[in-house]
RNA sequence: GCGCCUAUAGCUCAACCGGAUAGAGCAACGGCCUUCUAAGCCGUAGGUUGCAGGUUCGAGUCCUGCUGGGCGUGCCA
């Protein structure tokens, strides 16, 4: 419909021009948007109001030489001014209805694009340190960074999901600490406990675990545990292992999969690291001072220069980080997205930085970053803290196990990235209607429901009648439905070149709330055969919809409740 | 101090590249189940969009300054 006033629009423009009542050189980015009043008709454009000062007429003025312009057409019904001098299109109710015939013939592609053209695109998220459980703030990177993948891959995007593990790190080191502390039965509030050491629960688990010499598998590669209480790289390698296994299982566990799991010490072991720090000197991006070689960053507009190398000789984790990336744009991913929390978003301009430093063609913005701000949880109204090292917090599997998947992923993506957000325990997991997860499901479930009852009542459903009766469907709320089914495509594009997959779960709440809207005021099996069965195929096309998005949530479409 | 994010109804959040009367849910109040699942619907009430300027035909949205909150500002990641 829209594509349609955009031919109807383009081609007045052109006889205006051509008459010489607006100047042969605008070229103007014609926008029709979807009205939020129905008075103000179906679709709108504030054509008149961008053109009135190059076309020397009042915007009212101009509206109406283009309306007088605009050739015939049968899919609007009228066309009016309003306001200011906005064209308000309304489109005639059988045109409106041809998106059910669109909805049902593309079925799980409808909303599908071709707009990344098949274009390799990495995502980079969760990347948690294998030093514990993941927590909620991981969950929430894990449903935002999912759900971006499946936008991009309907978007005809080829999407690669892959998760970082800082394996190799000083944090790694501590993590082995504190399993050799546990395993000599140590307690964080032993006088030897190591200092900065994790104090978590799971810790004693592990080091029970490395005593049983019992093996676990992460990744491709299976670990046994030697159970040696004095050998530190054994344990070292056992606690990566054992922690990375529960991470992979609490993601499995809320349905986020990745196809490529990259280590930190891949990058030390293949020479990479070295190779970028030789590169980087060789630029003359490099200097040494007290005792430690620092990177000109702020030559790439950093604030001040970083360490790369330590003092002591080992690197800082950004220069690793930097190596990381030049691999990932080595392996042809032209765009990347991390998703990460905002707590890490210094490392932006210094990954940045450093890849510029090494002259090698990348582009400034390379890569992409969406960051998730803080999730503060809370339990009975008091906020539950989040603290890896003090042990105390919300993990991911708690929420999969009190709330369940669904309603978790929902909850923790349906804002903005960039909000700040409260995730209440006690709300999320009450079985009541507070969470607006089930209001979609139910949608979907009454559909599902409505054909069960047709068929128990031994009512033929006709699909190919109903799609031939769509004329039928004059209701204000069908047209409404009809309406917002239209807007899914666009919304799904919109979504995608944004990076923010919340505008699909806004969406289909809104989508849910109409059709919960229209299903109690007007009745589905009614006596008349033909207009039941469009009623049905709307039903059918809202259902469709309903799934698909869902789908790009990674949440399930439930078929009853 | 500096950098990033943020401030919208009592609470949690929306508002598509700047558009028309700023919208949902929860909480509150009043209605709707002998009719397709009431995990639903309808209605009432609730706002100086933190403050002050500016740009614009038009600003919650863009710019500047201020105030409050979060995060960062490690030779941690």
């Amino acid at each position: 419909m829209k594509e349609t006033i955009l031919a109807l629009l383009t081609a007045a423009l052109d006889a205006l021009k051509e008459r010489g009542t607006l100047p042969a050189d605008v070229a103007p980015d014609i926008k029709i948007e979807a009205t939020k009043d129905k008075a103000h008709g179906d679709y709108a454009t504030n054509l008149a109001l961008m053109l009135s000062k190059p076309a020397g007429l009042k915007p009212r003025e101009l509206a109406q030489a283009l309306i007088d312009a605009l050739p015939e057409s049968q899919a609007i019904s009228q066309v009016d001014i309003a306001g200011p001098g906005f064209i308000n299109f309304f489109a005639n109710t059988e045109a409106a209805a041809e998106i059910i015939r669109t909805v049902l013939d593309e079925g799980e592609r409808f909303g599908h694009n071709t707009q990344g053209n098949d274009e390799a695109v990495q995502v980079e998220f969760v990347s948690a340190n294998p030093t514990g459980p993941l927590h909620v703030g991981h969950g929430r990177g894990a449903a935002i960074g999912d759900s971006l993948c499946r936008l991009l891959a309907v978007n005809g995007y080829d999407v690669t999901r892959e998760f970082y593990y800082n394996d190799a790190g000083a944090q790694i080191d501590n993590l082995a600490l504190s399993v050799a502390a546990r395993v000599k039965g140590l307690e964080p509030s032993d006088p030897a406990w190591p200092q900065d050491g994790y104090r978590g629960e799971y810790i004693k688990d592990v080091a029970r675990a490395y005593l049983n010499g019992e093996t676990v598998k992460a990744g491709d590669r299976e670990t046994t545990a030697k159970g040696d209480r004095d050998d530190i790289q054994a344990i070292r390698e056992f606690a990566v292992a054992y922690l990375r296994r529960e991470q992979d299982l609490d993601l499995r566990a809320f349905g986020v999969e990745f196809d490529v799991y990259f280590l930190e010490s891949s990058l030390y072991r293949d020479g990479k690291v070295e190779a970028t720090v030789e590169r980087l000197i060789d630029n003359g991006y490099t200097y040494e001072s007290d005792g430690a070689l620092w990177l000109k960053t702020t030559e790439f507009g950093d604030d001040k220069d970083r360490v790369m190398r330590k003092r002591e000789g080992g690197y800082t984790y950004f220069l690793p980080d930097v190596a990381y990336h030049h691999d990932k744009w080595n392996r042809g991913f032209k765009t990347v997205i991390n998703e990460q929390g905002a707590d890490h978003h210094s490392t932006i301009t210094r990954v940045r930085a450093g890849l510029q430093a090494l002259e090698t063609g990348i582009p400034e913005g390379f890569p992409e970053y969406v960051l998730h701000q803080m999730v503060l949880v809370t339990r009975s109204g008091v906020e539950v803290k989040i603290s890896k090292r003090a042990g105390s917090y919300v993990t991911l599997r708690d929420l999969i196990d009190e709330v369940g998947r669904d309603a978790t992923r929902y909850f923790l993506i349906a804002r903005a990235a960039t909000s700040q957000m409260t995730f209440d325990i006690d709300l999320a997991r009450s079985q009541t209607n507070d969470n607006p997860v089930y209001y979609i499901q139910y949608a979907h479930a009454r559909v599902c429901s409505v054909l069960r009852k047709a068929e128990r009542e031994g009512v033929q459903f006709d699909q190919a009648r109903g799609l031939a009766q769509l004329s039928l469907l004059t209701e204000e709320r069908e047209k409404d439905l009809m309406n917002r089914l239209a807007a899914y495509p666009e919304l799904i594009a919109r979504a995608a070149r944004a990076r923010e997959p919340y505008q699909v779960a806004q969406y289909l709440q809104e989508l849910a709330g109409e059709f919960h809207s229209y299903y109690n005021a007007v009745k589905v099996m009614v006596e008349d055969d033909a207009l039941r069965d469009a009623r049905l195929t709307l039903g059918v096309a809202v259902r469709q919809v309903l799934a698909n998005g869902l789908g790009i949530l990674g949440v399930s479409a439930p078929e009853e409740m």
